[in-house]
DNA sequence: TACCTTAATATTGGATACAAGAGTCATTTG
DNA sequence: CAAATGACTCTTGTATCCAATATTAAGGTA
């Protein structure tokens, strides 16, 4: 689907990426460029590359002469973060409204379903960022968006531990809000889009800040 | 005053940095790797490290195969930035000011005297930028500084063309502003340093909005 | 034993050299 | 004359090699 970049130094870049946010490497996590180099058959040099660009996704932190770390945050980090998104997400969903077409909305509508009878974390965390990241999709404020897919990755492993702590426990208030957010995406109405919107990610913060479990053992 | 950072490619971004915030550099401006290998005496694999690096701070654009330019806003896009910092500068400054030490709080009082006495557009620039970063500065808030220091960095090149656009007329109303904003940090009343805050940007946004001339010229 | 010093090792940072892709411009062809 | 083709040039991308820094382990000293 995705144009086969010719470049190395962006193929490892997409790999690494996926790696993390699918859970595969863990916050944390020390990388070595020379492994790297090794496991996609290229010099250290296109892997530096890589390195950087994930940090400019977020994805991971390099010291100088020290060494390159998935990133990981602090419960205090995350928390913040997801303040972060409560005052800019209703606003890049506002801007996006306008400009949904009539296949997205369909998408959307299609995805609240999947939501409901999804039954594993892997595929409900799926559904649940391509929703949100589809409703955004059609504002045409690169630089909002930019932002706040940053804050989607830098956050996802911590929603993902989250969910496994607590699965089997209802979604239903979650599913609730999604249908309300649909609902006023369909109507068409941004000030309770938007209000719904930053409800939802507030609540989703305290339930965060009632799980410091979810933040421990890692380091910085 | 700074760690002489024995990092090459660190040294290579912090002065393209420079070069960039200062103006040195305009925006939409080419920048080839072996004339900045030569320029700093290294070659080119620390130039690239560096450009990565102002890429993160938003400062560069890169595109593969193809080169790199220093990053430049179209009017909306600029607009769109002041409207994230709307929504999100003042949730710094808010959790900033309980944490400002008594020689902070002299600071900005002093620099809120300077502004107002400074004549030329340079210097009137570097202290309203200490200004407001410095009263942002003690928050414990990482994520959110560095979104807006970037947020700073990239409308910088905007503001020093619309400050040499309107030089000689009357910044009375910033000034203004700045004491209303002094004066709320100095009672500690966050509720009115946030609305006081929300205004200043607002105004600002809306001055750039009626200029679309400090826009033209460059391309991307 | 605890702590500091010092040497060995592992890992990152940078220089040189080469490969590959994109852009340019002259030439050819309809 | 316009458009397409091709070679040439410029610039970026990567590999290999070497240098510098940090980390670890070992040994010695209080």
């Amino acid at each position: 689907m995705e144009a086969p970049t010719t470049v190395v130094s962006t193929r490892i870049a997409d790999a690494l990426r996926e790696q993390i946010l699918s859970g595969a490497m863990a916050p944390g996590e020390r990388i070595r460029q020379e492994e790297l180099a090794e496991e996609f058959g290229a010099s250290r040099i296109p892997v530096r590359e890589a390195l950087r660009i994930l940090v400019t996704d977020g994805l991971v932190t390099m010291v100088s002469n020290t060494g390159a770390w998935v990133s990981s945050l602090s419960q205090a980090e995350c928390i913040e973060q997801y303040l972060i998104r409560e005052r800019i997400e209703p606003l890049l969903l506002r801007e996006s409204m306008p400009h949904l077409t009539a296949a997205n909305v369909e998408r959307l509508s299609e995805l609240t379903a999947a939501m409901e009878s999804s039954t594993d974390v892997a595929s409900f965390m799926k559904l649940d960022r391509e929703f949100h990241l589809l409703a955004y999709s059609a504002a045409p404020n690169g630089t909002l968006a930019e932002i706040i897919h940053r804050l989607w990755n830098t956050t996802q492993h911590y929603r993902r531990a989250y969910s496994e702590m607590v699965r089997g426990t209802s979604l239903d208030v979650t599913h609730l809000e999604h249908r309300l957010l649909f609902d006023a995406i369909v109507r068409g109405d941004a000030e309770d889009a938007e209000r719904t919107l930053t409800g939802h990610i507030q609540r989703t913060r305290r339930e965060l800040e009632k799980h410091p479990e979810v933040f421990e053992v890692e380091g910085t």
